[in-house]
DNA sequence: CACATAAGTGAACAACTGTACACAACGGTA
DNA sequence: TACCGTTGTGTACAGTTGTTCACTTATGTG
């Protein structure tokens, strides 16, 4: 028979979860997902899913919650590296791909859970970007970056800055990870929608004209 | 017994694609429809489908052409209404709220499509997007509006207006069409994001500095 | 009119789905 | 040691799925 029970806790938790991601990465559709079919991808028995999660939606939910310590990781790294403010949308464009080559499956699923089909996933990844959006928000601050631009402004600028960003996220994903000249386009383009952005976040003027 | 083939052809093929927009806007997602839901939300034996589609993801094509339809009658009623340069970009986001909460299902569709699992709905709303943009160049290059600009520049402005648009897209869907007050906020913020973009694309120096 | 073709129908089937239940092995606690 | 909650397993079942097939009916062209 086979050995039943005697691995650690939590690992077949953790084998769901990476068994979703993985068909998720291959193109499947989180939405199209069924619980045999994880259970099947995790070499598990199908019963053994209701053990940690009570559906699907539930097991979408917990990874939002992984997707968002991978953020976070990213978001240190960029807060390291980009010590001076000349490179810094290179710099930071540049880890942001790097990341989600390293990712590739978190961040189709988040891709997809922006108009996914539940709508706590929604909220949940949205929720994610917008704290994105206030963090990059406090470090312009910090970095004396923006200084004219009013409280509200900034924040403006900066969710459209995470909204651009996550767009380009689509078209990375659109391409294999392999083009390296793809890829090299997507970074160029990225980084001039940022710095068109910030052109404009220069020379804003708040309110009445 | 029920009665057989008296309508106009082509309607089964029409109702099976509303359906399957009116599952979507329910909040089903696409790639999570399967053939006999379909044909049963519009009223029609599972086999008829096979007469008009090869699978899903052909319906998906289908559906994509139609959505180009509505795009261009957005873009048209856009180019009637903008007359003044004053009040474009309050006028232009306005029409797109407006088209989208006339054709929530197809843009429910299009948000979807964009990160979905057929490579070719996803191919073909990308390449709508494009179109979109590039006549949006020519409009702003036809109105003296850019004259400033370098092909590539007013090229790359336009694309990021529409890629912004289009993320606005997703927050509209989020809330209920009835919910007046978030959508005039997002009415405010997606104008203002673009007010930004061309601010910045107003004081933009090509390449070298 | 005859006839080919397109469009619609119902019955059938094997494969798969989600979920329920009863049971076994393990880990910790008393 | 005895006990209990957690996790994993095997079996089972009713409902749904995609797809095939043989059939009827309407439509338009010769």
């Amino acid at each position: 028979m086979a050995e039943k029970q005697r691995r650690k806790p939590g690992e077949t938790r953790e084998k769901l979860m990476a068994a979703a991601l993985t068909l998720v990465g291959k193109g499947r559709h989180f939405a199209s997902l069924g619980i045999r079919e994880v259970t099947r991808q995790a070499g598990v028995v199908p019963t053994s899913f209701y053990r940690h999660f009570r559906n699907m939606d539930d097991l979408g939910l917990q990874l939002v919650d992984e997707l968002g310590l991978v953020l976070r990781r990213m978001m240190r790294e960029a807060r390291n590296n980009v010590l001076q403010a000349d490179k810094l949308m290179e710099e930071s464009v540049g880890i942001f791909i790097n990341h989600v080559q390293a990712n590739r499956s978190f961040f189709f699923f988040m891709a997809q859970g922006l108009a996914g089909e539940s709508r706590a996933v929604q909220e949940g990844i949205r929720s994610e970007m917008r704290f994105f959006a206030s963090e990059l928000a406090n470090d312009l601050r910090r970095l004396r970056l923006a200084e004219h631009l009013s409280d509200g402004d900034l924040e403006m600028t900066c969710d459209l800055v995470v909204r651009s960003v996550a767009f380009s996220l689509t078209d990375l994903l659109g391409v294999s990870p392999d083009d390296d000249y793809q890829i090299d386009q997507i970074r160029k383009r990225t980084t001039r929608f940022l710095q068109l952005i910030f052109v404009g976040a220069a020379h804003w003027k708040s309110e009445g004209a």
